[in-house]
DNA sequence: TCCTCCCGCCAAGCA
DNA sequence: TGCTTGGCGGGAGGA
């Protein structure tokens, strides 16, 4: 076995000593019978030689009868012994499939244990393995480089690993996402499903701008081997071949399912970005095969190790292999419900011991090496200013804060919109870090007494209702309504305050403007959210039809701060659930909005108005609603349950938002924002923030702040500065304003601004695409299925293009 | 016919 | 120099 080279090497030598004389080897002399159609082939042939040369005489007695050809009885009959010899042969050899790779694999994997103890380390000796599997030394290599390129075993010396199981693998698939996304394959796969899209495989064609940009980008990480921290990586060529290394290859492929929703990848995609990297311009036929191959040799050992599951995209060309990921979900870096509950522990998965906060942020935001975390310094502000104020909260006698519901409704909905996109630039660690840290008992209770009285529900969004509920509001100034979207628990919050108007729900269709095709989608899949938020929230209802009668007098605001507890807790499995729901839901993407309530005592007695209600005296029937700069931000499906984390609690912070994290706009026009804006009527803006600032108690009773001076430009960052949205923003436009917060001295930051264009464009039309109304002139804000609708501009903030959706997989 | 992937040549690099 | 390691592509088996 360790020679089988020598083997095939004598048989080779047989063959050619036999070849010559050898005739009828290749047309069996049957009568009457044409030669096969398909003659030999070498391999068989060779086959066939083999088993009949086996032992050395009858192989030199084969010859010798051969070579004489002096009997043609003799030969038929050799030939039919041949011919029997090769039947027997070919039965008795074990089929194809019984040397598959993966079944290889299997049966090596049956030697060692999963998790073996870390006290006896098992080694591995290739050539113990070789002979006890009856294989070829190269194909046990073809296993072990998948291993290593998961840390499940790695090399000890000469002949010999170390088995480490999967211990490591948790961390392994953690490093392998982080690295997957900094890469950017998630664009890389779009880029090549749109190029596949618009033309066909072309191997002469010429490099893609969009695709050569994207690739390039990636190619400033290289191709290298991911490491661990404790998992030594010693290849035995460590350079040289190492970039194609099957392991390379095999660590970017995982990447690709790690950073993909749905976890799918299809091999020609993958071919397509392994060689992309290496060397784009070498696109050739042959390449492309060649990287085929070999991923269906690591595809094998991913198999069999249950990571991956083979499946089938049906695209419009037909039918196209492809691996599902089966393998275990990759959270980013830690388990967040573990986290909050024990809340002194950060667990990641693997977690030999990362004990404290310290070294779990330290696992975050590691100070080595290129990081895009650089561009969420801001985040790092954030945790440490949530950390202090939970100290502050948890030290304080009181409530630091009582905001209003209606108050806390619109920041909801204003940090959430925000978040939405803020978080979307965070990588799953970071998201994870900031879950972790906003724990439930930081969030600040409203005492029930100090909360005005509710007026009963109206319960217009039925519970049947999907998660994200569509109302119309009517604008009474203007004459024209506006169309909201909600989660149903916001909604049903909002027309808790809202006696007086009609609230409708619309077909999510005729609100977004997504292209009816796509229609049946969306509400499956806002159905089926909505299902699945029914599902958990239900533990909820039930607790609160229970405890109706005692919690009459519970304020909405409780309810909302309550139900963003159950959405937090509930937040990963709905990540899960809704996962595997979305497998095209990512390509589909939601509205959402905000609602600013105003009062109808706007003209002077506001200020009143707040007082009363500060007190619990201003009834809530006179307020009316309005949605002057309802912004209907369009998002992935996936970005609604980064949007569910209202956890988020209105205690004075220093929070900074990206400066494009908040987009504000009129839902109908822009001609209805100056016709508000320019009547008689206080600018909706304003008043919207008077309303707010004197609710919370950050300015007096009484003070009027206009628009423009409060709601004044904060200079966020340079790139606001220079920003064509923050230049073309009109007059009485929110762009940015400060909370000052007298409790605790600290500012509560908000930047509102429209996104920068990729290129210079007229300023209108900016506002205008980026927030495109429904049953506006552009009536179809539909988005493309070729990337997950988002691009960051060379600053990390988030533009989120209008485009075609197109769902390109069955 | 095409997908799948076994097989082994042969070169790089190590001992 | 012999051996280990592994890239690579021909071509066979199977659907």
């Amino acid at each position: 076995l360790k020679t089988p080279l020598k083997q095939a090497a004598t048989s080779q030598l047989v063959l050619t000593e036999r070849q010559p004389d050898c005739q009828p080897l290749t047309t069996p002399p049957k009568p009457k019978e044409t030669p096969p159609a398909d003659p030999w082939t070498p391999t068989s042939n060779l086959k066939m030689l083999i088993s009949a040369a086996s032992p050395e005489i009858r192989s030199r007695e084969q010859r010798r009868q051969l070579s004489d050809s002096s009997s043609e009885v003799l030969q038929t009959k050799h030939c039919l012994q041949e011919h029997l010899l090769r039947d027997e042969y070919e039965k008795s050899q074990p089929s194809r499939k019984e040397k598959s790779l993966g079944l290889l694999c299997h049966k090596f994997l049956a030697r060692y244990p999963d998790y073996p103890s870390p006290s006896q380390k098992s080694y591995i000796c290739l050539d113990e393995v070789t002979e006890e599997l009856h294989v070829e030394r190269r194909r046990i290599y073809d296993i072990v480089n998948v291993l290593e390129s998961l840390h499940m075993v790695s090399r000890l010396a000469r002949n010999r690993y170390v088995w480490h199981g999967r211990h490591n693998l948790p961390q392994t698939l953690q490093a392998l996402k982080k690295v997957g996304e900094e890469n950017k394959y998630i664009q890389q796969i779009q880029m090549i499903k749109k190029r596949e899209y618009e033309h066909e495989f072309d191997p002469d064609g010429e490099r893609n701008e969009e695709m050569a940009s994207s690739f390039d980008s990636s190619e400033q990480s290289e191709m290298s081997f991911v490491e661990l921290p404790g998992v030594e990586f010693r290849a035995a060529s460590v350079n040289g071949r190492k970039y194609k290394s099957l392991r390379v290859m095999s660590q970017k492929f995982v990447m690709l399912f790690l950073v993909s929703t749905p976890q799918i990848v299809s091999l020609e995609v993958a071919a397509k970005i392994l060689i992309g990297e290496d060397q784009l311009e070498d696109l050739d036929k042959s390449k492309f095969k060649t990287k085929i191959r070999r991923l269906y040799d690591i595809a094998n050992v991913l198999s069999s190790l249950k990571l991956i599951k083979k499946v089938h995209v049906t695209e419009e060309r037909g039918r196209k292999p492809a691996f599902k990921w089966t393998g275990p979900e990759v959270l980013p870096n830690t388990q967040d419900t573990k986290l909050e509950a024990t809340s002194t522990t950060c667990s990641p998965p693997i977690s030999e011991s990362i004990p404290s906060k310290e070294q779990c942020s330290k696992a975050l935001f590691p100070s080595k090496g290129k990081q895009n975390f650089t561009r969420h310094s801001s985040l790092i502000k954030l945790v440490k200013s949530i950390e202090n104020d939970r100290r502050k909260i948890q030290s304080a006698p009181t409530s630091p804060v009582k905001i209003s519901a209606s108050m806390y409704i619109f920041l909801t909905f204003l940090l959430e919109t925000s978040f939405s996109l803020f978080l979307s630039q965070m990588t799953a660690e970071e998201m994870q870090m900031k879950c972790a840290l906003s724990s439930p008992e930081a969030i600040p209770k409203p005492e029930p007494s100090q909360q005005p009285a509710l007026s009963r529900p109206l319960g217009v969004c039925p519970a049947s209702h999907s998660s994200v509920s569509p109302v119309i509001l009517p604008h009474p100034q203007s004459g024209v309504s506006y169309a909201i979207y909600l989660h149903s628990s916001q909604a049903h919050t909002v027309t808790t305050y809202s006696p007086g108007f009609m609230l409708q729900p619309l077909p999510c269709a005729n609100v977004t403007g997504i292209k009816s095709n796509n229609t049946k989608v969306l509400n499956k899949i806002t159905t089926e959210q909505g299902d699945t938020q029914r599902g958990l929230d239900e533990p909820t209802k039930s607790l609160a039809a229970e405890e109706r009668p005692e919690r009459k007098s519970e304020t909405s605001s409780q309810r909302c701060l309550k139900r963003s507890q159950a959405l937090q807790e509930n937040n990963l499995i709905k990540r899960r659930k809704s996962d595997e729901e979305s497998l095209d839901a990512s390509l589909t993407f939601f509205p959402s909005g905000y609602l600013i309530p105003l009062t109808h005592c706007t003209h002077g007695n506001k200020a009143e108005c707040s007082n009363k209600e500060k007190a619990g005296v201003c009834s809530l029937q006179h307020t009316a609603y309005s949605s002057p700069i309802t912004g209907v931000i369009p998002m992935p499906a996936s970005e609604l349950k980064t949007v569910n984390i209202p956890a988020f609690h209105i205690t004075p912070l220093n929070i900074m938002l990206s400066p494009n994290s908040i987009a504000a706009a009129p839902v109908l026009s822009n001609s209805c924002l100056n016709s508000s804006s320019t009547s008689s009527a206080p600018n909706p803006s304003s008043s919207a923030l008077n309303f707010m600032l004197q609710h919370i108690g950050l300015i007096p009773a009484g003070v009027q702040v206009p628009a423009n001076p409060v709601l004044q430009h904060v200079p966020v960052s340079s790139q606001s500065e220079n920003s064509p949205g923050s230049t073309n923003v009109q007059e009485g436009k929110v762009i940015g304003f400060t909370f000052y917060s007298p409790i605790n001295e600290s500012n509560f930051l908000f930047s509102l601004q429209p996104p920068a264009p990729k290129e210079p464009q007229d300023p209108q039309a900016v506002t205008e695409n980026f927030f495109r109304t429904p049953g506006g002139p552009n009536t179809e804000p539909s988005l493309s299925a070729n990337s997950d609708g988002t691009q960051r501009t060379s600053q990390g903030t988030l533009y989120i293009p209008q485009r075609k959706l197109e769902v390109s997989e069955d």
